[in-house]
DNA sequence: CTGTTAGCGCCTTCAC
DNA sequence: GTGAAGGCGCTAACAG
């Protein structure tokens, strides 16, 4: 069995190329002031041997890393996938490699923020963050670079890249009311995420607003399982409602499925509209009323406010909202007994 | 605005505690030889200052970090994020940490683990290696810790866990023909991938045997767009087939919903089967039949054997296969016509 | 342009 | 038990 050969160093090279090993960091590190000649003596002698440089004695001088941290809650929730794969895509092109780390719980959130201390990540970006989440507040209040992407947090001072959830209620609202639904539901996940907490209370606004009754708000996790218990009660009831709005679109593909489970047609008997516009929420199996958000391009502004901040690290936050669009499918018309 | 504090180092905290650096070291890896006051004392500096070691000081003495890479080839295919979810919580059991990467094409695989290799993380998970890959080999070949997952590598020697795909796709052969299925399709991946060639050989051997025939293979990418597009070629043929399997349930997915845009009743004028029983393939909408895959066993199983591997290098080889294993449900009947 | 010289923060013998 | 000392592999002045 080959017993993996001792990585060669810079020094090495070096030897190897007739250079100091200083002349080395300068090509690898492309400083201008070295000869097209050795340049090329050097990074022939790199690739012949097929040298690779090492991050942690490269971070140690330069007291970081070029890795960022990327915290989410749960990768199993296909609108998570989305954001990291847009991240990660972004981050990488810019030389920058993402850590994921999936935190359900607010202990493995602690423990894995302290796993990316340790690593010394250039900064974090928070997929879900919570609102009473202790390490995003001792991070931010100590300077560390952080940017917290779909979720924010009350009077926590960092890059934001949001989408405007009371708008994007208030479009459910007025589509679901124009639909003449007058019992309303909502299922919703935990206070402590901003975004169902702004959804549930813009949308309770806006429908009484308009004269409709929000009659149940369930909140709970944001997974499958969880939506799927509160839909199956909330459809059991003896005046269940006539519309069932959520807060993702995990939680309305449930509901979707509860329905057909207890043979209620969607949407002839029951409406149901989503959140996030995931690819799924377009399926013909689904094709679920939702609020669009631009999640690819929220990435994209996440990962490039992250890069701002390593660069300068004194820069003006910036807080990003972008505008809901309600995208009408087919789980959506006008309620049963509005005749 | 706060600038961040240069971090402690365990010089600082060593001045602190009135001993030298060495026996901060002592304290913070468990090392037997410290009386236990000055390790509480130490430990109480830790503590009070919120000191967290440099794992790249660590990691530079000790040539090896405590990372781990793990690539993909697709993480919005929901298939990885439950393998993901698995392999982080197990690695982090243990005190690693993973850097997930996405990699979709070959060029960026090969880039990906340049990065992971600077990083010089312990080793490296692979989830959705290509026969082919380069990368995979010269890591391997010089001794370095790799753990394929989900799929092999021909001719490449190292700690494997699979599912038994020959095993698998005679079941649904079986499952098949004895519904009186006779002319059925198979939507593939490509032949890169250990898995769609083991299977698309596999179903065809045990249909031929069972006198069926495999009308069709398509072979294309494993995703949502490519299969969705396959199915809808497959179903608007003459002579459509009355079943169709597939080598993910993704893929599968993809084709309950075309058979639903051409209003093509499944199970009735159509039968479908995947692969791997994701949690979607239960939803009701889906209902679908696939061959079952002990996911997260497996996952946990490529991280055992990683560590194993970074404790015992010289270990040999292990090759975990585990059975598959059918789940009927609503997504195959009866062929239409076999009256 | 290139070599020399200090460290970066930590682990690890080696003495005491 | 504990301290002193020497690197790990690389970057970044500082001289030439």
């Amino acid at each position: 069995m080959t017993r993996r050969s001792s990585q060669l160093t810079s020094v090495d090279i070096a030897h190897e190329a007739g250079v100091s090993q200083a002349t080395v960091s300068r090509v690898l590190n492309n400083d201008r002031y070295v000869s097209a000649s050795t340049r090329n003596r050097v990074l022939a002698v790199v690739e012949a041997h097929g040298y690779v440089r090492n991050a942690m004695a490269q971070g140690l001088v330069k007291r970081q890393s070029r890795l960022v941290g990327v915290l989410v809650a749960d990768v199993t929730n296909p609108f998570y996938p989305e954001l990291i794969e847009a991240i990660d895509a972004r981050l990488g092109a810019a030389g920058l490699q993402m850590i994921l780390s999936n935190a359900r719980s607010r202990q493995v959130e602690a423990e894995a923020v302290r796993v990316l201390e340790e690593q010394r990540v250039a900064g974090i970006i928070f997929i879900s963050a919570q609102l009473d989440s202790q390490p995003i507040a001792r991070l931010v209040s100590s300077g560390f670079p952080v940017v917290l992407v779909n979720r924010y947090v009350d009077g926590v001072e960092c890059d934001v890249v949001i989408g405007d959830s009371a708008g994007g209620m208030v479009l459910v609202a007025e589509h679901l009311v124009g639909l003449s639904h007058r019992r309303v539901a909502l299922v919703a996940g935990t206070e402590l995420a901003s975004t169902s907490r702004d959804r549930v209370q813009a949308f309770r606004a806006a429908l009484r607003e308009r004269g409709a009754d929000l009659t149940a708000v369930v909140r709970g996790e944001f997974d499958y399982d969880h939506a799927y218990q509160a839909a199956l009660e909330l459809l059991r009831r003896e005046d269940r409602p006539t519309a069932i709005a959520t807060v993702n679109d995990l939680m309305a593909l449930a509901v979707l499925n509860v329905a057909q489970r207890l043979a209620l047609s969607v949407p002839g008997e029951l409406s149901v509209v989503g959140y996030d516009d995931i690819p799924l929420a377009g399926w013909e199996r689904f094709s679920l009323t939702t609020v669009r958000q631009p999640l690819t391009e929220m990435a994209r502004r996440a990962s490039d406010l992250l890069q701002r901040r390593l660069q300068t690290p004194d820069a003006p936050f910036e807080r990003v909202v972008y505008p809901a669009e309600l995208v009408e499918r087919a789980s959506t018309a006008a309620a049963p007994d509005s005749g």
